[in-house]
DNA sequence: TTCTAAATGAGACTGAATTGCACTTGCAGT
DNA sequence: ACTGCAAGTGCAATTCAGTCTCATTTAGAA
């Protein structure tokens, strides 16, 4: 949304003990300016597009790291290639509507399912860390072309 | 739990329109005899170690077939590998919580959260095909110890 | 028993992700 | 500003799950 400058960035990596490197910088000025969600070779290839120059191995390890720092999500869509998304916060928990024609993802949050979710694990006796909900399936538009 | 003997799963492989080949009986009767999660190197080991000639390319054609005919679910824990387990019929979904520690599966069903999640699509127009829900976290067992 | 489409085995191959190592750079301390 | 060096980077080699090719074998129908 609001397009923060390189210096708002470099504050941002900073404060998460990260060397705020050009390539750095760049990664998440990327994320930040979209709203899709980039398997590693698509930030590559757009970081390379943008004459930045990059390396898998350091779009692989900063993303690491980020993630590692929570400000960036990986998420697991089951097709073998991970997709990282700019995390907004903390309290930023989402889940995914994913359509399998057009690979549209809708995020969605719903308090009811979270609140079960934690009566499970009490009646389980689990502890949770993390979740991940997926659902596949057909969005609007491609039903209305099939 | 019941052993069903290789007649049964013969005609289970047939029933589905499929050769029942060694091998495949010998994969079905394997996740029969099991609760846990194998992936398919552990299930080629397995197989292995139980004198059947199996290979691996066979392992993964058969499990692929398998979860063609339902008669086996993949499952993805998002650590890289797939897990399989014997599926119970149509009507047998259920989600997982997964412990970080020990890697011990729960399985659960929960009817709220089937609804909530139709609910969801419905307001998003989205057309559900399948979906999955993971928790990860720590096992009771796993808590104490820690 | 014979025939043949389907299935298998062995190993080459793919694609995402990781690693080793030499080189470069952000930045703290002067 | 300059310097030192740990942290970060680039490249190429490597790993690892999974897929593919093709010659050989086999289930099961005729």
């Amino acid at each position: 949304m609001q397009a923060a400058n390189n210096r708002t960035l470099k504050n941002t990596l900073r404060e998460h003990e990260l060397k705020a490197t050009t390539q750095r910088v760049a990664l998440l000025k990327l994320l930040e300016s979209t709203q899709e969600h980039f398997d590693a070779e698509e930030i590559y290839l757009q970081l390379r597009a943008g004459q930045k120059n990059v390396s898998r191995a350091t779009v692989y390890r900063s993303l690491e790291a980020l993630v590692e720092q929570c400000l960036v999500s990986k998420l697991d869509f089951g097709d073998g290639r991970m997709r990282y998304e700019l995390s907004r916060g903390e309290d930023d928990h989402h889940d995914h509507l994913i359509c399998e024609i057009c690979g549209k993802v809708i995020e969605f949050f719903n308090l009811e399912i979270e609140a079960q979710q934690i009566a499970i694990c009490q009646e389980n006796g689990f502890t949770p860390s993390t979740h991940t909900m997926l659902i596949f399936g057909t969005c609007a538009e491609c039903r209305k072309l099939g």
